[in-house]
DNA sequence: CTTGATGCAAAATATTTGCATGCTC
DNA sequence: GAGCATGCAAATATTTTGCATCAAG
């Protein structure tokens, strides 16, 4: 689900990030947000570890991954959300929007758009005076089905 | 900021929460709900113990603090966002509104209401007949004192 | 009294760091 | 080449757990 940028454009984004702060674009920072990108979903620093012990033939330490997910995040390319026992977790920033309905307890989450809140948030925004580069909402309780279980027991 | 709802109010329902849950309502869960309540603000776990340690004479320790938080998540009692390097931070839920403005510099929280965001929180669950128990929502980028320094160098 | 909760300290996890070495720019 | 980035492994920090004991309902 949400329309995605294409990847040329979004490593294109993110080489220019880097070059502004002086940092450099490695095959290591590369990998890490491709991977976030071919596997569209919310993955812990583990999982993105382990997907890129997986599909990539160059290694990454853990150290890098935690190291360029917190690089990601800084700069709007990835966004996180943590809930409950769950630890923090990741995706792909930069999506056509961003929010998350979190069933606390099949802990299933469901992404939805709206067009009316994200204008609402640069108005805020613009309001603060404030320079959006991400956003993530967690809407949290309980999913219709799990709702019925409930009835049931 | 903010408008909160009273204490006993809150004590209330938390009690309500507990018992339709066969839970306890304990003097240590009482006490953690009550110095998040009294400290607003953004905390860690460590924080919401270390108040607890000062505020307190009761002695809550740190693995119920963690199992407390948790609990209050879950129904949404408290709320948490989590961001770069910082860890998970916890504030009281049940506000008139929720939502913040990250700076990815400075670290400032900025809290902001909107009730046009709120409804349509709202029709968005209805649509997907989710029950909504707690929401944040977290928008990151450079605040306008950040922006300015940015500048100057 | 029955059942769930707590504290403790240990275990398990998760995350960060220092430093020698390797790569971008 | 200069300087940032990496990997490694060790150091930290964070969170969870088992279990004996305590307390709420």
């Amino acid at each position: 689900m949400s329309e995605m940028i294409d990847y040329p454009t979004l490593q294109e984004e993110f080489a220019k990030i880097l070059k502004s702060n002086k940092l450099k674009f490695t095959k290591q920072r590369e990998i890490v947000l491709k991977v976030l990108y071919d596997n569209q979903g919310h993955f812990s620093s583990e999982d993105i570890y382990q997907m890129i012990c997986e599909e990539s033939d160059i290694k990454v330490g853990i150290a890098t991954v935690y190291r360029t997910l917190t690089l990601l995040e800084e700069t709007g390319l990835a966004d996180s959300i943590s809930f409950g026992k769950d630890g923090k977790i990741y995706e792909i920033g930069l999506k056509k929007h961003h929010d998350h309905l979190i069933c606390t307890e099949c802990m299933t989450i469901i992404e939805f758009l709206d067009e009316d809140i994200e204008k609402k948030q640069e108005t805020i925004a613009k309001r603060h005076d404030f320079k959006i580069t991400g956003h993530t909402m967690k809407i949290v309780g309980q999913c219709s089905s799990c709702q019925e279980k409930e009835k049931i027991q």
